[in-house]
DNA sequence: CAGTGGTCTAGACCACCTA
DNA sequence: AGGTGGTCTAGACCACTGC
């Protein structure tokens, strides 16, 4: 196998011997280095917009890997929008990829939906509280009246320019360190992971069209009045029991909420 | 092999054989089979909610086909979110699935989406002329000024109730079958295939938050200055290429746009 | 520890497209 | 006809989970 999956990969490109950043490295299987190396020569124009990348059996044979590998990282990529997939002819890449800012499997994540508008994203946590859960977080979030959950306000900003309204809110029976000097700006992934010991298995999200209330205007300053995207967003255990509730606020007309989807 | 793709499926469930009925059977390869008996057997109850199905290696051996097979039917399973994958411990079925009313990857089709949220579809063709493309959709489907398009204005209606406003665009230029007596009710896929000889290989879509117009009022009824939800979809062929771009309005009070995304 | 899902291989055949 | 991606197999090993 030419592929070293520990901390350095290296692969042939024409006759040459390429060292993979280790910055780009995040895998610890081959697929998903395989995955990373033809996403970065997408990105780099090795593999030019519109046009056809190697074949299969060229992959497989120029990186060390069996065609299975292969196949598991191009459709990993092709259910991303990244690469067209033709039988009998090819494999393209996409050249309308850029006007996407989000992936089909990442509504939630609100870094994600800054940076892929263009943006440089950072957050700031306006307010951290212990408090009864309101009707709605007590029935999305299967408690009984009276029950409490921490609830996080923030905004994320996109180039310093407050851009979305999150407020979330967790049962704080499943607290599990105490919740000092929180960093609010790590992904939720690894807040659940660091702070509540658990694992998020999936998401249900919902996209609604909204007033903008008096309170959010204030926050993202505009014109009072106008229509903003609301996505709700429920986080959920391994056996299906809720973890935590978000209700996230945009505008729309300053983030684009952009999605690719491709034919089966 | 115990399954025969033709047109009928048999399979054992406990010790009786199963006649699989000939309408659920949309499928030519295997994979796909046992991706439908799994699918029935989660939505008949067989594999109740929450509860672990078998393991790869008992469906495997069940159902006579190789491990690697039973996977990509799980994967793709998975990947619509109604089972969770965990490992070492086993796959269950995901009990929140029926909050949500569109698989992520079909974001654009809107008789799946009235579907999901429990109505009978209709639809219902308003007009159908070929005029000079406007601005906008000069610019996405890359015409020069002046060029026509065929223009479809539809209203999809949800047990009679007309729910969502939808406005498409072709270019004139890709017509290559008479339009006449076209029906307006069948999947835009197909109306390609007929119609333009065309396939669509990606769609992109905007989703922005407006106030109602009046026009669109009068279609869909409700207040007058309510905020909707409006869902900019362009379609692409294989090489790129711009095939169709819609506008589609509607109402989230009635429609919920809810998405499944699984942890990757 | 045994059993689960996750990864990978080497090889085979098929369906489809282009030339 | 030759090459492409799509499907399938049989077998192997690994990583993780729960007992």
């Amino acid at each position: 196998m030419s592929l070293e999956g520990v901390c350095i990969i290296l692969y042939k490109k024409g006759q040459t011997t390429i060292l993979l950043p280790m910055n780009l490295i995040q895998t610890r299987s081959v697929s998903n280095a395989v995955d990373e190396i033809l996403l970065e020569r997408i990105r780099d124009g090795t593999y030019a917009p519109g046009s056809r990348i190697p074949s299969e059996s060229e992959l497989s044979d120029e990186l060390g890997v069996s065609r299975a590998t292969v196949r598991t990282a191009l459709a990993k990529l092709a259910a991303n929008g990244l690469i067209l997939r033709i039988q009998g002819n090819g494999t393209f890449v996409n050249a309308r990829i850029k006007q996407a800012s989000v992936q089909p499997g990442n509504l939630w994540d609100l870094v994600q939906l800054i940076e892929g508008n263009g943006f440089k994203s950072s957050i700031r946590l306006l307010a951290m509280k212990r408090k009864p859960a309101s009707e709605k977080e007590a029935h999305v979030l299967a408690l009984e009246p009276g029950d409490e959950v921490i609830h996080f306000q923030r905004v994320f900003q996109a180039d310093e320019r407050p851009v979305i309204l999150a407020d979330n809110a967790v049962p704080a029976a499943l607290l599990r360190e105490p919740l000092e000097n929180m960093d609010g700006g790590i992904h939720i992934r690894d807040i659940f992971k660091n702070y509540f010991h658990q694992k998020i298995a999936f998401a249900i999200t919902d996209i609604h069209s909204v007033l903008i209330a008096e309170e959010t205007c204030e926050v993202l300053g505009g014109d009072a009045g106008r229509a903003i995207l609301q996505l709700n967003v429920t986080f959920y255990g391994r056996n299906n029991l809720p973890l935590a509730y978000g209700v996230n606020y945009f505008d729309d007309s300053v983030l684009r909420l952009t999605l690719v989807q491709t034919w089966s």
